[in-house]
DNA sequence: GAATGTTTTGAAATCGTTTTCAAGACCGCT
DNA sequence: AGCGGTCTTGAAAACGATTTCAAAACATTC
């Protein structure tokens, strides 16, 4: 294998200097391009950063200007087709305009959290992405005052002064329940996070604003709140097929909860789209392999990661604060087989 | 919302020296811990530390010992559930660790990952853990030269000496040709990557090494090479399935493959399991789930994350350059219905 | 060619830490 | 009290960039 030519294991921009001719300072000059350097030591510059395969320490450049052109994106579960959709599109976004992404996957753990702002608040970051869990306000004040952006996804902190990229939720809930109500389904039961988290909280808003409109009385019976893992889905649902009436149609309002609903309705020796209507709240691939294929709510976790991105660079680069801005992507109903026309 | 006292905006070594009635040099001290201060200074200064809401700047910190506390982490697709796996597992150990981590996510494009590393060679990573595309040899000198450790996982680049965190690929994919064969299955068809990577390489091995053994002689015609997308996996299998003979099964060296077989044989009218036998190398969520359900070989993604970020840290921690190091994890066959004995 | 104005340039200060070095404090001994 | 030896401490020099400031170089005009 070619090396090249043996290189000092560390060149700065003093070395760089000495090769051209000039001064450090002319050098930092033809880095920036923030003043005006004569053609002739301009050449002779670059032609020794290529010589010596010189590359700005970042470090240093950072501590002196404040900027480390990072960003810091703190997650639930890296592992969920939402969220590393959302990171891909976020670091899409945020390599194109040369900042690099420091990835937190925290689970909902407030304790996780707090220690990894507290590594990005040490690390410099210029902004943060982040999704807000409940308790999680008290943690941002000592990133705030450290004069660094903020940007929540999917969640939002509510009566705080932050910038957020979220979905539809309530609208794009009540649409898929309506579309069940509309295909015959009466008795449609809700599986929701039990923890109190804006997402979920307008989803329920939006299955009780269609059940409304429908002049269906909302049964209490019809509400299954639990944690968002599959397992859960898979415990709820079963108990739920017991209820007597059996519910004619379920909402699960994640993704996990839907998968652990669809094996308990299997086992339950049941046939989607016949005996039980369903749609999920986010879509995965697996929905659409599946046969019956599964109606669901598909979120544009890509955009929202890349818009958060924008809208949080944006705020970087503004010479003055910007007032936060509420960006609200919509969710749109993929109709599949399990939500079928009742027969 | 309570915001707490006001605190100075931005609080320095200095700061806390001057509240504690010292010196920076004792604050530092007491803040790496690698000498004694009277313990009546030590408390006065962590009095000060704390009342100040003080944390170390990293950057000045990094710049002045070279360590930066933050790895890079250079993957193809983080939407894919075997690397949102890796990318956990080196997480979840690195932040145990104290250390950060800066996603990549550059697909096979070259280009991107040579920006990367130069991105991460100037943030000054610690070490990083990458998945080594074809002619990524050539990337690698100068971060090498910058005393960068790194860790390859998922591939290899053959005769380097970097440390590795792969799979058996080889014996797995042997393991899952004879059970194929041991279940009736004679002509078996394979998909794999065009390009020469060193795991779809030894993924081709095994499947050669099970057909001599069960003296079947490989036919040109049941190789099938193309992109790793589950469009490409659909056109292929569509072409294969039209050949007469046709396979009475196959193996997809990837699981974006193996998806896009999935429909086409579906398309074709085909049941799969007794039509045509099916097994996939990397199992994903779906598969499970699926009626019938595929068997696919299920790669220990997440072990293999954490492993190359143990083995990453520890290298970078340890006195001297330590030897590179070759870590080999079992894939494991998780047998389901696709693959049913032949009636 | 001198006077003036505009660019270009380099020296030195700075960002916030750690670390070396030499001085100061403290101890136990004779 | 004086002396040799540890322990603790603070001043100052890095780390590698940017930026301010004033001097030096050049251009322009009379």
């Amino acid at each position: 294998m070619q090396h090249g030519p043996r290189r000092p294991a560390k060149v700065t921009i003093h070395d760089v200097a000495r090769v051209a001719g000039t001064s450090p300072s002319t050098v930092s000059r033809v880095l920036t391009g923030r003043a005006n350097v004569r053609a002739q030591k301009r050449e002779a510059v670059l032609r020794a950063i290529d010589e010596l395969g010189y590359a700005p320490n970042l470090l240093a450049r950072g501590l002196k200007t404040r900027l480390t052109y990072t960003l810091g994106l703190l997650i639930n579960d890296i592992q969920s087709p939402f969220f590393s959709g959302a990171a891909k599109g976020a670091q899409d976004y945020a390599v194109r305009q040369g900042y690099g992404i420091l990835l937190c996957d925290t689970g909902e753990e407030l304790s996780l959290q707090k220690a990894s702002l507290e590594m990005l608040r040490a690390k410099k970051v210029d902004g943060v992405i982040f999704v807000p869990t409940s308790g999680a306000e008290d943690l941002l004040p000592p990133l705030w005052e450290e004069e660094a952006n903020l940007v929540q996804i999917d969640r939002q902190i509510e009566g705080l002064p932050i910038s957020s990229v979220v979905v539809n939720d309530e609208e794009a809930s009540y649409q898929a329940v309506s579309h069940l109500i509309a295909n015959g389904y009466r008795d449609i039961a809700i599986l929701a996070f039990e923890e109190s988290v804006t997402t979920h909280n307008r989803r329920l808003q939006g299955y009780q604003r269609a059940l409304d409109e429908a002049g269906i009385s909302l049964s209490r019976t019809l509400v299954w709140r639990g944690k968002t893992s599959s397992e859960e889905g898979y415990r709820l649902t079963r108990d739920l097929l017991r209820c007597k009436p059996r519910p004619d149609a379920l909402f699960a309002t994640s993704s996990r909860l839907g998968v652990g609903a669809l094996r308990a309705i299997r086992d339950a020796g049941l046939v989607i789209g016949r005996d039980i209507g369903v749609v999920v709240f986010d879509d995965i691939p697996a929905f659409s392999l599946l046969q019956p294929s599964i109606s669901a709510i598909r979120q544009p976790a890509y955009e929202i990661g890349w818009k958060a991105a924008e809208l949080l660079i944006r705020a970087i680069e503004a010479e003055e604060p910007l007032p936060p801005t509420q960006i609200v992507l919509p969710a749109e109903l993929v109709i599949r087989e399990s939500s079928a026309p009742r027969v």
